[in-house]
DNA sequence: CGGACACTTGAATGCTGTCAAAAGGGGTGG
DNA sequence: CCACCCCTTTTGACAGCATTCAAGTGTCCG
């Protein structure tokens, strides 16, 4: 018994659900696991790609967490999102051949590699994953959208519960905890993502903390009013 | 001689190298040209699709000008850009089957409706059609993350800045002008567009013109420098 | 175990928002 | 086609939130 070429095949991943589309024939399920050529693993720190890297796989995440950040020449960057099991990485190489931002692994890690070229051939052939691609891309605008909103409306403080929620929600739908959790990144990160100086984050993790929303020790944080942060998020009045 | 039915074709459309791919068969493009169910006119003011609506067709941009925008319940507001000639819109309805979003037209606008399932279909028969579309939706993800980078780390005159440039390089592309343009949508959109409220976008316009760099009459904009703007974008000091 | 890195907190500055008022245009209806 | 009215835009004064600069503490990784 290999259990290594068990685990490889998508048709026993437990993550299946997540990646992969749901409606398919056991035919063309044995099509699919052919998808992923093989296994990475990143440790903290490493990139799986960086801007200007040649693209030529899509990147389905088994374990590990991940940044994706945009820079400029000028030293300006800004971190575009933070993935987790389940997720697709990869998506911004597809129009110019070439990745235009990097995806760094905030804690050791391990993806599926999926060459882009056998998933366009295989989209094809199976209905049910052209489909699946394209709705994986559509989320990933939608997911943006949503980003920009808060970006562009919300202040510190709606910011930070926005994204507390949005994280807890995520790993809780992958079993963990919906009111505890542990954050993968550091506060600059968390600002850069949220178009926020450190300290203003910093700052207000303890206001949250005064005002018992939440409890916060470095990086472990509990939700104790969760109520309160959508509250928070739903404030009637924008910036 | 029917010019309607001619017009209709995408072969012989002078957008076809902004919508379609570049190398078809003539074989391959005589089944792009059947992509195209309808025209739409669509008028100032008028909404193309709004959050909510069924999603069963993208659609490509003939002439007009439009803003995209999401909204939420409690009366928060973000446009997420602006579209024009050769434009793809409606990607954000593909994950749902719903539009998340809207689409205002910002003057008398016409598009072209493809229908989704046709656009599956054909995408599966003319591999240069499937890579398209990635393309496509790849190249919107990559704009966001750009609207991202402008969001979160750039103050007023910059991201001021990078908006003319953005939208007089795309209408250069389109024929136009490359230091003249008339701004389709009002200070409030562009504000909601940049994370700024009116008044910061039209103090920022005053500045500019106080400086030399562009001239500003209402909506019609000249500008003069063009690379004190992009020295403004690129400034070493981010936010 | 030690040092670099991450985090917290304080004080002051400044950019952008808010509120207000006035002027200018453009679109619509007569 | 013209005139009127409403919407858009501009500009000023002031307030507030987030940034900046700085110092101290804690902790995690090698």
């Amino acid at each position: 018994m290999t259990p290594k070429a068990i685990q490889v095949a998508c048709s026993n991943c437990n993550l299946r659900e997540l990646c992969m589309p749901v409606d398919v024939t056991d035919q063309d399920m044995d099509k699919l696991d052919s998808l992923v050529a093989t296994r990475r693993k990143i440790r903290r720190g490493e990139s799986l790609f960086s801007n200007g890297d040649r693209f030529d796989a899509l990147y389905a995440i088994r374990t590990g967490f991940f940044k994706t950040r945009v820079t400029t020449e000028d030293g300006r960057d800004q971190v575009t999102g933070f993935q987790m099991a389940g997720e697709i990485i990869g998506l911004d190489g597809i129009v110019g051949d070439r990745h235009s931002c990097d995806a760094v692994a905030l804690e050791d890690a391990e993806v599926c590699e999926m060459p882009y070229g056998r998933i366009e051939e295989l989209s094809r052939e199976v209905p049910a994953l052209q489909t699946h691609v394209h709705k994986i891309m559509s989320r990933e605008i939608v997911r943006e959208h949503g980003v920009m909103l808060l970006l562009g409306s919300m202040r510190a403080e709606e910011r930070l519960a926005a994204f507390l929620l949005n994280l807890v929600q995520r790993l809780h739908a992958r079993g963990f905890s919906r009111s505890e959790l542990v954050l993968r990144m550091t506060r600059e990160e968390i600002g850069s993502f949220l178009g926020l100086k450190l300290e203003t984050v910093s700052r207000t993790f303890s206001k949250f903390a005064e005002d018992g929303l939440i409890e916060v020790k470095h990086r472990h944080v509990r939700i104790l009013d969760i109520e309160a942060l959508r509250t928070l998020v739903n404030a009637p009045e924008g910036r």
